[in-house]
DNA sequence: CTAGAATCGGACCAGCGACTCCACTTGGAA
DNA sequence: TTCCAAGTGGAGTCGCTGGTCCGATTCTAG
C-alpha cells in the first residue's frame, strides 16, 4: 500500500535510491550505526544531498535498512516452515536469524524494539517476523521438539542473545558451533 | 601499585572522584555511554572541570567506571569459588555475572573486549576475571557439571549472550528465569 | 590563624556530524 | 529535439559535545 501512494520514481532516482539502501546497509552492519552519514552517500557513490532526498533524516534510512532485511529474513523463514517438517524447521529458522543478524548490532536492537517499541515502519515488518516466529515455536512445541514452557518472548531474547554471543566468536567458527550445541540442547525437552 | 604511586588526595579531592564514579556507573549503565559528559558532573554535583581534572578524557571515566565494576564482580566470583563446591559455584557465578551485568552495554562491550583488545589497566582487570572464570569452568568439568568441550571463549560468549537476552526480559523475571534453564541444561552433559 | 598549594567550576573553544539550500544536470513526455 | 519537472551534489549552517583555561574557592600544614 505504500508503494501505490508514492508516484513511480525517476529511473536514475530508483538506482540511487537501492544503492544506497546497499551501501547503508553493508557500511552500517560492518562499521556500527556511529557511522557519518557522509559516508554511506560516498560509499553508494552520490552526494549527500542525494542522500537526504531519499531519507529524510538518518534514522529513516537505518529503519529503512532494518525493514529490508527483516522482510527477507521472514521471507526465509516462511519458506523453511513450509518445505519442512516442524522441528528442523524451527531450529533451522533460529540458526537463520543468528547468522543473518550476525555481526549487526543494529538489526539486533531492531528486534530488540520488537519486543517493545517501534516506529510505525517496523511495527508491520516485526510483527510479521515475530507471527513466523511464534508459528515456527508452536510447531516445534506440538511435536515435542522444544520445552512447552518457552515463550515467544523467551524466543526472541534468546535468538538475540545468541546473535551477540555468535558474534563474539566471529573467528571460530567451531566455538559458534558449541553455542548452538549447548542452546538447542537446552531447548529440548528433558 | 598504582595507588603508590599517587599523593593522596586531599579530603575533598576524594570525595568528588568517588562521587563521579558511582554518578559516572549511574548514568552510564541507565542511559549508555552516549550521555554528555556535563550530566555525569551535574549527577555527581561537581562542575566539568573538576570531572576532566580527575579523568583526563571520558572513555578514562568509563574505563575507570568498568575496570571497578569488574573488580567487584570478580572479588564476589572468587569468594563463591572458595565457599561453594564446584558445580554450584559455576552456576552461581554465572547468574552473578550475567545479573551484575544486566542493562549494561557498556560492561557487556567490556566484556566483548576481553576476548579482542583492551587499554592496559583493563587488561589486568579483565585478565584476572577471565581467569577466574575459567577456573570456575574447569571445576564444574571435572566434577561432570558441564560439557567438557565447552571452553572459555565459549563461557564468556554465552555469559555475555544471556546478559544481552535478560535484558530483554527485564520486565518479565520469570522468562529470565527460564533463559537460565535452557541455557544451564544445555551446558550439562547429556 | 594564615599562606599558598590543591581544587573547583563554568565560560569558552574547536571539531564533528546531521541536515539545508540552491544552482546545476538530466530523464523522458510531447 | 525540446523543455521542464524531477533529481543531483556539495558547500555551508547550526547545534551539540568533548575538552581547555584560569580566576575564585577551599583545604591543611605550620
Amino acid at each position: 500500500m505504500s508503494s501505490a501512494s508514492e508516484r513511480p520514481l525517476r529511473a536514475d532516482a530508483a538506482r540511487n535510491r537501492a544503492r544506497l539502501l546497499d551501501a547503508a546497509t553493508e557500511v552500517f552492519t560492518t562499521r556500527g550505526v556511529g557511522v557519518p552519514t557522509e559516508e554511506i552517500a560516498r560509499a553508494a557513490g552520490v552526494g549527500i544531498g542525494t542522500l537526504f532526498r531519499h531519507f529524510p533524516t538518518k534514522e529513516a534510512l537505518l529503519e529503512a535498512v532494518v525493514v529490508r532485511r527483516l522482510q527477507t529474513i521472514t521471507d526465509r523463514a516462511a519458506r523453511l516452515a513450509a518445505e519442512t517438517e516442524p522441528a528442523e524447521a524451527f531450529f533451522a529458522c533460529f540458526r537463520l536469524v543468528v547468522e543473518q543478524s550476525a555481526g549487526k548490532q543494529e538489526f539486533t536492537r531492531a528486534l530488540t524494539e520488537a519486543g517493545i517499541d517501534v516506529h510505525a515502519s517496523l511495527r508491520e515488518s516485526s510483527e510479521l517476523m515475530r507471527a513466523q516466529l511464534s508459528e515456527l515455536l508452536d510447531g516445534a512445541q506440538r511435536v515435542g521438539a522444544v520445552r512447552p514452557e518457552v515463550g515467544l518472548p523467551e524466543l526472541i531474547a534468546l535468538l538475540v542473545g545468541v546473535g551477540t554471543a555468535a558474534e563474539q566468536l566471529a573467528a571460530d567458527p567451531a566455538a559458534r558451533e558449541r553455542i548452538f550445541d549447548v542452546v538447542f540442547a537446552g531447548l529440548r525437552p528433558r
